[in-house]
RNA sequence: GUCCCCGUCGUCUAGCCCGGCCUAGGACAUCGCCCUUUCACGGCGGUAACACGGGUUCAAAUCCCGUCGGGGACGCCA
């Protein structure tokens, strides 16, 4: 059965198949990321199919929508498919699979939705007398018009004694399919619990596992790397992989990123927390996104954490993948603080918000300036790209999104600074007189002191001697008065960036407001 | 209900396959100290976990059995 050489990484291909049904949520993303990064480290082919076998539930808006998030993470892909226009192909095969004997036709009206999903009585198997239905009448009756599905013979007793799959076989005196998964290891499941599933529908569409399977198989797939959730639907599957005539290709299925309340993470129920484009408009930087990512489910085995997109395609293997479900650690919005709009840092899981720091941080300070632009400019459109790259090392430390431009350069920005608590301009262990007297030795100095560092240290730090005062409380009423606020950036470099005018200035401000 | 999967600090994880190096390592978060003109960055340190019970063994987080807990799949949805 092992015929295919699965080392051979010239013939690697792997996909990606979302159903297009909503947005991107971040479980799908990481199945995505995690077959890009197989594909790219062995130098195979990724490819992305849309499964939009539902007609009734695609929308078009969920296909932009995922396609907005692919483009935002910046990872390509080599080929790319629509299953909906591949019917044809499935149908061909769904036929070829009753022509071997191993699909029967289903006249059994079709069930009104949900009513007997988990009847009391267990798993339903099959409907003997359409199991049994002999050809000639299974003819008739579709020749005559009558609706049927088509499902597929799963192997029961009746099989014994008749060449069986090489998937099908015997474990503990049961009969048995069985398929090695690359992260869950040997995995059998008894044909008595498998029931006989459809695979196309009375309307003659294919269902996903049909389709899915028959789409895998044409493609020539080789490594199907996707949810745990399709752990048990792959015993299925490997069983129309062979009916096909098809070696089913090798599985990795990843372990399930839930929610803090333990389910699995869902549109509906967790709504844009987790949704790809969510982190895109917070600010986070998609390499970070992906590290963060990477990080629920697998790891590269040598405490690394912060690592660039290069270094996880280099690190990538299937062995570093493991088996217990990960939390994604978010917050409801709601619960976090009442809303504003904007999405609170607090929402996202606090390992992915230090990832988005050191992420930032690692940038070179032109790239990162250059990605803060066009939020700078959504606020004050007449900042330049040559005064954005002066503010930009002076903010790099002290941001956590990119969004965060906003708030951490704003007194760079604006013209006229917001009001502030005069308070704040009065130093530590001083007074209201202090700070004045601070200021207007400030105001003197400055107006003759040359705009550099050293020259704006040399000047503030004896000014504050010859006032008998320590450096700190000359300082405060200064960065106050220039920034309105007491927590900024270190006060030569941003007086250096503000300039001379805008300073004498705020300090001018300061100072008739403290009078 | 039936079947499948999983169970190491609050969270992500290393170790488990091939028992001893585990007085269980790292990261985030948290607490404290240091650096420092504020904030941030950085440095140092602390708190904190092998779900439980049996067994095998000189020795078990690692192997076996059971219990409990959690998740997932059971559709003419994907």
């Amino acid at each position: 059965m092992n015929q295919i050489d699965r080392t051979s990484s010239a013939n690697l291909r792997v996909r990606f198949a979302p159903s297009p049904t909503g947005f991107l949520h971040v479980g799908s993303a990481r199945t995505f990321i995690f077959n890009w990064l197989y594909a790219r480290h062995n130098h195979g082919t990724m490819i992305l199919r849309l499964d939009d076998t539902d007609v009734e539930r695609n929308t078009e808006a969920s296909v932009d929508s995922i396609f907005d998030g692919l483009q935002w993470l910046g990872l390509d892909w080599d080929e790319s498919y629509k299953q909906s226009e591949r019917h044809e192909l499935h149908r061909k095969i769904a036929w070829s699979i009753f022509d071997k004997g191993l699909a029967y036709r289903d006249f059994t009206p079709a069930h009104t939705g949900e009513s007997e999903k988990s009847g009391v009585q267990g798993t339903w198997l099959f409907n003997a007398d359409m199991r049994e239905l002999p050809r000639e009448e299974s003819n008739r009756r579709a020749a005559a018009g009558e609706p049927f599905a088509l499902r597929f013979r799963v192997p029961r007793e009746d099989a014994i004694g008749r060449q069986l799959p090489s998937a099908v076989g015997f474990a503990e005196g049961k009969l048995s399919v069985h398929f090695d998964d690359a992260v869950y290891g040997k995995q059998v499941k008894a044909t008595a619990d498998i029931e006989d599933f459809a695979l196309l529908r009375s309307d003659g569409m294919p269902t996903y596992h049909l389709a899915s399977c028959a789409d895998d198989a044409d493609l020539t797939i080789s490594h199907i790397i996707r949810g745990q959730d399709h752990l048990t639907n792959t015993f299925k599957h490997v069983l129309i992989f062979e009916a096909a005539g098809h070696t089913p290709p090798q599985f990795a299925h990843l372990p399930l990123l839930v929610a803090p309340d333990g389910t699995k993470l869902s549109k509906r129920r967790h709504g844009p927390v987790v949704s790809v484009t969510t982190y895109r408009d917070a600010g986070f930087l998609p390499d970070a996104f992906i590290n963060f990512l990477c990080l629920l489910g697998w790891s590269p085995k040598d405490d690394r954490t912060k690592m660039s997109l290069g270094e996880l395609t280099d690190a990538f293997s299937l062995e570093g993948i493991n088996r217990a479900n990960a939390v994604v650690n978010f917050k409801e919005p709601a619960a976090a603080r009442p809303l504003s709009g904007a999405i609170p840092e607090e929402t996202f899981d606090a390992k992915a918000v230090w990832l988005n720091a050191e992420h930032i941080r690692a940038l070179p300070i032109d790239d990162l300036s250059e990605r803060l632009l066009p939020i700078v400019h959504e606020q004050y459109p007449n900042v330049t790209s040559k005064t954005m790259l002066r503010i930009t090392p002076l903010i790099r430390e002290r941001i956590k999104f990119l969004r965060d431009v906003l708030a951490a350069a704003d007194f760079f920005l604006v013209e006229q600074l917001r009001p502030y608590d005069p308070a704040e301009l009065i130093p530590q262990k001083g007074d209201a007189v202090m700070a004045l007297k601070a200021l207007q030795k400030a105001r003197e100095v400055l107006a003759s002191v040359e705009f550099n560092h050293d020259a704006l240290d040399h000047a503030l730090r004896a000014a504050a001697q010859e006032l008998g005062l320590k450096a700190g409380q000359m300082f405060q009423p200064v960065r106050v008065s220039v920034c309105g606020r007491k927590n900024a950036p270190p006060l030569f470099e941003t007086l250096e960036v503000l300039g001379k005018e805008t300073t004498l200035r705020r300090i001018e401000d300061a100072i008739r407001r403290l009078s």
